[in-house]
DNA sequence: TTGTAAGCGTTATCAT
DNA sequence: ATGATAACGCTTACAA
């Protein structure tokens, strides 16, 4: 016997807990009443209810969850599913913001969150098998990517979910959103009115539809001022990316003179590159970038940027699961929150 | 009738999940059979094996864990507790690293991490009554303070847990570490070594053990050098904080020349103060942080500082847990991780 | 308003 | 190796 700390792994000293029946025990009363007046206390006599209220104190009872869900077929927490495996597309300020949001929406309702992310050696399936094999009672779906299969999983096991950002399939799925596409819009179209006559994009991943409706936004504006719309990279979200799509831009369009990167991760590699090559920002070439989480003040010129409120959409998908599982009716509109830009040194 | 969507609240289409019963049905044996044949299969014939496992394919068979855990006495499922309620301590690299480690060291164990985070309008000893209640197996504990009574919360309720960084009172509790004391010590040596001879900090609340062996490091190097300790002023770990106590510094110790700080976001908030104040950096003043977590690089200049391998630290406590868990030994001593200065431009 | 009793789906014990 | 059978702790008709 060489342990020498007792963390509890031999439960020595914890009392057994006490059960439901001990509780009725103590209060003089049956199960059934102490079981009412517990949960919310309807039917019970004011007299029954001091007494239980009271040896639940005493006690010190805690509801057993299992027994408890076993019977009610609810177990009182909620998934939030990060299907994203990697650190490309789910940085830090992303990550922080989703959890505050949810957590903070969560506030008092005794839920709790249990967080399915991605793991390194993940067989295939794990995280649908365990999102139908019942062990919560809704999920909140983030950063999701078409191929994940997410939308399929949760339409198939009917559990009910909130997706933050607009799946593939709208019709089959809640969800909540910010208007990427009209963020998009609006940093070209600052570009366009600074002045700038070549514009280029570097587009995020075109399998998550927030890439997807930025660079159709961008589009959009650069085709009604009537400017061509092939400056187009791919990237990742990750300043790397950034760099790497600049370098690839600079040498197809030599002549651009603005950039709408699809983060300020890709905006701020994107500088980084354009200094190198000589040119000054915003003087040379303005570059606007996305998400405002923390990059853009941070960089050196700080970005314009388009806001992207993760922690308000978080807190708004979570509260939307919250009123589907108390069984409100689900609404007729997504709730589809405003871009917004704001203007900084870059462009 | 004005719903729209069927986001799977009524449960729809979702047959009823089959029990074991059915499965047992299935295969054509009883339903012990098919309990053991399902978990791991001891004392089962190979053909009784084989038709269970057929049955439970062909049914899309999954355990309810409610049931389960109700007579097993297991969740399958482990807390990580973050008490920290606002974003001060616990910023976005350090939740995501601990996250990640904590996640990736779960690994293909099929628990669960629920995650416990205090907050906005909690109630006092929300946590402590949910960990009680015995709602997951095992507790991991981050961003420990000493006045959130979690020490004693868990030594009571007897849960098995490991604390990420160590608590107040080490006897009572597993944990694993960084040799904070000696990251501090070290980086009061770097500036000795570069020839300071009025080296100031700034330390991190004193409200936590590393904020404490930090702090007791850098005395512990300058009194071997045979300099004064009384260059302190205190912070909370942020850019803001930063900044005050070096204004304070400044005020207090006119002739400093050598800070280190606790944490590299108030080394960078000192770095900016000195330079309005017309100081170089490091010529006029040498700078060492604390954590190496992007800060540190993203700053200019670039910051010399000590790492916080806060993902590794939270995989190691991950799997001390694990290894409780499954009812191995309480190790004799802590698991201490060395430290390791990284030395950049800013000292 | 209260109590009795019937499950909820598993695992564990113990004959066989 | 297998199969009855008894828990596990709770909620919920239903009866009183």
């Amino acid at each position: 016997m060489t342990q020498t700390i007792d963390s509890g792994q031999g439960r020595g000293t914890a009392h057994a807990a006490p059960t439901l029946d001990e509780v009725a025990q103590a209060a003089g009363v049956s199960r059934s009443t102490a079981s009412r007046a517990i949960n919310g206390g309807h039917r019970v006599s004011p007299e029954a209810q001091l007494a239980v209220d009271d040896a639940v104190e005493r006690l010190g009872y805690v509801p057993n969850r299992a027994a408890r869900s076993l019977v009610t077929r609810r177990t009182g927490s909620v998934a939030l599913v990060l299907p994203e495996p990697d650190e490309r597309v789910l940085n830090d300020p992303f990550l922080t913001g989703t959890l505050r949001g949810v957590s903070s929406a969560l506030g008092t309702s005794e839920l709790q969150l249990v967080l399915i992310m991605a793991r390194p050696g993940d067989q295939d399936g794990r995280i649908a098998r365990y999102l139908g094999g019942g062990h919560v009672d809704g999920a909140i779906v983030a950063s999701h990517h078409r191929e994940d299969g997410l939308e399929e999983d949760l339409a198939r096991s009917g559990m009910p979910s909130v997706f933050v950002g607009r799946p593939f399939e709208p019709e089959n799925h809640l969800y909540v959103d910010v208007d990427n596409f009209d963020g998009g819009r609006q940093a070209a179209q600052r570009l366009i009115d600074r002045g700038c006559r070549r514009i280029t994009t570097i587009s995020g991943p075109l399998d998550m539809t927030a890439g997807i409706d930025r660079l159709d936004g961008w589009a959009a504006a650069l085709r009604a001022a009537g400017f061509e719309t092939d400056g187009v990279e791919h990237g990742d979200f990750t300043m790397a990316a950034g760099s790497a799509a600049a370098e690839r831009l600079l040498a197809r369009v030599p002549d651009l003179d603005g950039i709408f990167a699809a983060s300020d991760a890709m905006a701020a590699g994107a500088v980084r590159v354009l200094r190198e090559h000589g040119l000054s920002v915003p003087d040379d070439v303005a570059v606007v970038g996305y998400d405002d989480l923390g990059f853009a003040v941070a960089s050196t010129p700080q970005l314009t940027t388009v806001t992207n409120p993760v922690s308000v959409l978080a807190g708004e998908a979570t509260m939307l699961l919250l009123d589907v599982l108390a069984g409100a009716e689900a609404p007729v509109a997504p709730t589809v929150l405003p871009a917004e830009l704001v203007v900084r040194a870059s462009a």
